[in-house]
DNA sequence: GTCTATATACCGATAGAC
DNA sequence: GTCTATCGGTATATAGAC
């Protein structure tokens, strides 16, 4: 296979492994294993393992960017699309409820290791939250579009934490609906 | 020394390098260069790493819960009670950015590792919750006072990983004023 | 570009002297 | 009850054959 591929492979694999069994108990092995490489093969393409973790970062911030496109084009209103921000908990349920939020979770890690990546992964959080800002001014909010952006993530993120520890269903659809509600409420405030 | 003051240094020491480098990240170097001991003496008083942890879970249950029973001798209302729980997050601010939620953190960190402790973790988070349900029993809530506490709870741990995401206080102090607001809304619907 | 073999360090855990 | 010395395993990372 060429390097590119290879490459892209490892990326592939190793976000996967760090999301689900966390970045420091994600071994070279346990990466190789799922590429299907030696472990000596690794340094040709990645020099350290934090290079992985920043490769993985930024793919992830990519392939976020792109979905955040996607939803602008899918929903036509700025509530509309604040909503679809929020039934990720649902949509992603499964995993959330076994590894937690990909974003939260990892910044969580990386801030306890007193990681270098950590600004890397913030800038994640920090994408949603300039494009959910965008959504409430768009929505005559414009005033306390931030806060309100920060409101969601706040509360996305309480939903994913409470959801891994409790794998509740109903409560994690109940309070996305609440959510939602609360959304379409600032979205009346706009006259 | 005697054993048992040896095993409440090493609990707390272990308690504390668990909440600001996590539990895998933590080894036995760290915490008997905490403790002052050699780390063969550790296995005098624990067999295994992981009986450390649930030592640490035990001793977080029994401080929280002398915590709970404190605030309730404190806070005549139980509006006043909730609001008490809810300013834990400007209370520990400090700690709170670097290394979040103490429940929380754990519990993301122990799903992952799929530990065997993570129910004795989510435990913790039980101890707040039924406390939480029964302030909004007392708050003439019965009926959905388990839901209201979950939602305390997840927008507690929301402000909590953002806090450790951004370091910005003003958005802590604003979401848990509004929390408190929120809370004070609750108690209204009472009549 | 991928492999095997290996260097080096640290981990959790054990054995035995004192 | 605490120590030193050490075992076996695994981690990241490197060297060199193919």
């Amino acid at each position: 296979m060429d390097a590119k591929g290879t490459r892209e492979h490892i990326v592939r694999a190793a976000d996967e492994l760090f999301y689900k069994q966390g970045f420091e108990h994600t071994s070279f092995a346990d990466v190789a294993g799922a590429v299907g490489i030696s472990r000596g093969n690794f340094y040709y393409h990645f020099k350290t393992k934090d290079d992985i973790l920043a490769a993985v970062i930024a793919a992830r911030i990519a392939e976020r960017r792109r979905m955040l496109d996607q939803w602008e084009a899918e929903q036509d209103t700025p509530a509309g699309r604040i909503r679809r921000y929020i039934n990720i908990v649902i949509a992603n349920e499964t995993d959330i409820e076994d590894y937690g939020c990909p974003v939260g979770t990892l910044t969580t890690e990386l801030a306890k290791l007193g990681h270098g990546c950590m600004d890397s992964a913030t800038a994640i959080f920090t994408l949603f939250r300039s494009w959910l800002g965008e959504q409430f001014t768009a929505l005559g909010r414009a005033d306390d579009a931030d806060d309100l952006a920060m409101h969601v993530l706040a509360a996305s993120q309480g939903i994913a934490v409470m959801s891994q520890a409790y794998h509740d269903r109903e409560f994690t659809r109940r309070e996305a609906a609440q959510l939602c509600a609360w959304v379409d409420a600032q979205a009346a405030k706009e006259e």
